[in-house]
DNA sequence: CAGTGAGCGAGCTTCCGCTTGACTT
């Protein structure tokens, strides 16, 4: 008999996979890539751009057994997904297994069902190289970017920056976001709306259209007084409405944000627990495509409960650039399961994936759009200038009965429903019972939020969804974007109401615009470090540059171009611009802005991108004297900060008085502002203004501070001062001779604990083996 | 966590895409 081995990509595709497999096949997994360039170093070599790659250490003792198990089997099989990451993975492990690249048996399958595992059993075939190709050249030309971007950033800008292909952009995007939103003027125009009665019906109407002044809007009403209107035309037509197409990543984190208000990441998290548990499928895909399997039970599904006509089996088009469709959409293990046991975000996170999936699969909703069409009596009929009231009534609810899709910005007016009246005719009179004319202003644009980001890049072809969550993650640590809220403004508007027998009038109401809640909001650095690349790298910020070396990638998938050819020909040009930035002499660092002249020393003020952020600086490095800075507070920023604002922040650090015999003082340091008593730092926190607080603030920020302190700590021992129990973000510890231990799951009370279980527990602790620092040589 | 900063100097930081757990104070 022979013994064959599977790879995948992931443990948990291994499980299903090894149950419809018989025993001769053992499945085993790769848990992604195995190898990858090293961690550290640039690692390609600049005269052939060969790669040099290395088994990263986590992954060492899981190749080893992936070694062992393929000299035993007989047959190894690679079954890593089928897109180009996916290849170069099998290209990895047969490389690093010792198996012949090109006679190893390569399968792929799209979903994980028992008849597509033993079809692709049956039709092996090897592995792709000028796809794994395509990868290398997608590998290195990141690192390129990567490795000699970031570096020109550290010297232009502030150590410890980043900047790629990917990430680069995102924050591009938030940059011109808030710069659009900043330069916005809105416009106003008036809008007309009207309330009609005939004997005691009823009818809201808009009129057609919009006036661009008050004064025009003023001159329609007054044309309107004492006159009668007429129904002119009332018109139906059926309307219909398709379902969502099935979830892929970039929808699912859209719609849990909008819907469940989850973050990107928690969208993920979650997710990743159900997929685990084998609730739903991959959770990690480009693809709309379900598999007949799960069309199948859908229509029965929807037959049985809901009957025939409410089922429509549909297949999805992939329309986002660039995807490389290895999995399935994302949609229920089963779909008789309505519902599943677990936490509250996963019930409610499974609960839309089965609702969106099912309602794919359903019937379009059927709608009748009523449209009355009212003009003044006498006026010429042809006119497109006229009251229209329409009402959309659905007449077969359809998938519609399951599941809505939210969009983002979503109208509060327009949703609103208006019902007609089936007694209205045709010629029907009309009298207006109030014509109200609204100043209405064009729409501001909207912030991105984390999924609506998601979106924009998914758009453009930039990122894959094993990326979204990560670079989200990436550009808040880089502290480039932060998240936030926006708080809205008083915005006044007029309105013009004219009654029935009345003359018109003229009011003023006030309504808040702009509040945003959870936006991506640009920090100084990350907006420096963007203009700075779009004035130095425009080619490679450009929303256009991964879709153009996307082209590249694919002549390379299909043979048609030298992988290694295309990197020199990138770099040939790349280079020498990394270069030529890189020992630019500029007068002013980038970003920085010369506020005015110091009136105490007469010296230079700026503001700038300093070593550890925004920083105010008096005087120049030139100067005799060494120039004097001052961190920017929370809140200001390099672009608006004033003269004067500047020159406060120097006003710190300041003597506030003295409590319990020792000084107190204010100042302000890495962490932000600080109150000093007794060698002790206490933060300020935001709301508290460091420059006019005063003893009193102070006195009561030590005292919580010492309440705080308190609480932290649950017990200390007569037998050892050293020895205490302290309670932490991570529940209780031990604390021992300056290191911390973890208490054992099994112990509920720690207060109770004697101090010689403490001195067992830090012995047992201990002995256990540390985890390697992440510092290498 | 720690209250810094402008250059002789030592050495570090960094990318994107595949995958999961073990671990944190």
């Amino acid at each position: 008999m022979q013994t064959n081995l599977v790879i995948v990509e992931s443990p948990a595709k291994a499980k299903t996979l090894e149950k419809f497999l018989g025993e001769d096949y053992k499945v085993l997994s790769s848990y992604g890539h195995i190898r990858d360039l090293k961690k550290n170093e640039f690692s390609v070599d600049l005269n052939n751009f060969t790669p040099q790659y290395e088994i990263p250490e986590e992954k060492v003792s899981l190749v080893k057994s992936l070694k062992t198990a393929a000299s035993k089997a007989d047959i190894v099989w690679l079954a890593s997904d089928e897109d180009r990451e996916g290849e170069a993975i099998s290209w990895h492990l047969a490389q690093v297994l010792g198996l012949n690249v090109e006679q190893t048996k390569r399968i792929v399958f799209h979903e994980i069902t028992k008849t597509a595992i033993l079809e692709a059993i049956k039709h092996p075939r090897h592995i792709d190289i000028n796809l794994v190709n395509a990868q290398q050249a997608r590998r290195v030309l990141d690192r390129i970017v990567g490795f000699k971007l970031s570096p020109v950033l550290w010297r232009k800008v502030k150590p410890a920056l980043s900047a790629g292909r990917v990430q680069s952009v995102a924050v591009r995007l938030i940059v011109e976001r808030e710069r659009e939103v900043e330069n916005f003027k809105s416009e106003s125009s008036y809008k007309v709306t009207a309330v009609f009665v005939s004997d005691k019906t009823e009818l809201k109407a808009e009129f057609s259209q919009r006036f661009a002044t008050q004064e025009e809007a003023r001159a329609f009403l007054k044309s309107c007084q004492g006159q009668q209107f007429v129904i002119s035309d009332i018109s139906k037509k059926p309307m219909q409405r398709v379902p969502a197409p099935p979830f892929t990543t970039s929808t699912l984190q859209q719609e849990a944000a909008r819907k469940l208000g989850f973050s990107v990441a928690q969208t993920m998290s979650v997710a990743q627990r159900l997929y685990e548990a084998g609730i739903i499928t991959y959770m990690r895909t480009d693809s709309v495509n379900l598999s007949t399997l799960c069309l199948n039970a859908c229509q029965k599904e929807i037959e049985d409960t809901l009957g025939a006509k409410y089922a429509k089996r549909r297949q999805y088009q992939t329309r986002s650039k660039g995807a490389q469709e290895a999995h399935e959409a994302i949609r229920p293990t089963y779909m008789d399961q309505h519902e599943i046991q677990g936490t509250a975000p996963e019930r409610k996170l499974y609960e839309l994936i089965w609702k969106r999936t099912i309602a794919s699969q359903m019937a379009d909703a059927e709608l009748e759009k009523t449209i009355i069409t009212i003009l003044p009596v006498g006026s010429k009929e042809a006119s497109d200038a006229n009251f229209v009231a329409s009402a959309e009534m659905v007449t077969f609810d359809g998938f519609l009965r399951v599941y809505r899709e939210s969009f983002d910005d979503e109208n509060m007016e327009e949703n609103e429903t208006t019902t007609i009246d089936e007694k209205l005719k045709e010629n029907q009179l009309l009298d207006y019972k109030e014509i109200q004319a609204t100043e209405r202003f064009s729409q501001c644009p909207l912030r991105y939020t984390e999924a609506s980001l998601v979106k924009k890049l998914e758009e453009l072809g930039i990122g894959r969804p094993s990326t979204y969550a990560p670079t989200i993650s990436t550009i808040q640590q880089r502290e480039y974007v932060q998240k936030g809220d926006k708080k809205g403004e008083k915005r006044a508007y007029k309105l013009l109401t004219l009654k029935a027998g009345k003359d018109i009038k003229e009011s003023e109401k006030s309504e808040i615009v702009g509040n945003e809640k959870g936006k991506l909001l640009p920090t100084d650095t990350g907006t420096v470090v963007n203009d700075f690349l779009v004035a130095n790298f425009e080619n490679i910020v450009n929303y256009n540059f991964t879709a153009n070396v996307e082209k590249d990638f694919d002549e390379i998938a299909e043979g048609k171009e030298n992988w290694q050819q295309a990197m020199e020909e990138f770099y040939k040009k790349f280079e020498p611009q990394c270069e030529k930035v890189l020992h630019e002499r500029n007068e002013h660092k980038a970003g920085e802005r010369v506020l005015g002249i110091d009136p105490k020393s007469g010296k230079e003020v700026s503001v700038k991108i300093g070593r550890f952020g925004p920083v105010v600086q008096i005087g120049s490095a030139t100067d005799e004297e060494k120039p004097r800075f001052a961190q920017l507070s929370q809140g200001q920023s390099l672009q608006t900060i004033t003269l004067e604002e500047a020159l406060e922040l120097f006003k710190l650090p300041r003597e506030l008085g003295s409590y319990e015999g020792a000084s107190v003082s204010i100042g302000t340091g890495r962490f932000g502002p600080y109150v000093l008593h007794n060698k002790q730092y206490v933060s300020i926190p935001n709301d508290i203004d460091p420059m006019t607080m005063e003893l009193s603030d102070a006195i009561k920020l030590i005292e919580e501070r010492k309440k705080a302190e308190a609480a932290k700590h649950l017990k200390s021992f007569e037998e050892d001062a050293e020895m205490q129990i302290l309670n932490g973000r991570y529940g209780p510890y031990i604390v021992y001779n300056g290191s911390n231990y973890r208490l054992p799951k099994t112990i509920k009370e720690p207060t109770e604990l004697s101090y010689e279980q403490c001195l067992e527990i830090v012995e047992k602790e201990s002995a256990k083996p540390k985890m390697a620092k992440k510092k290498k040589k």
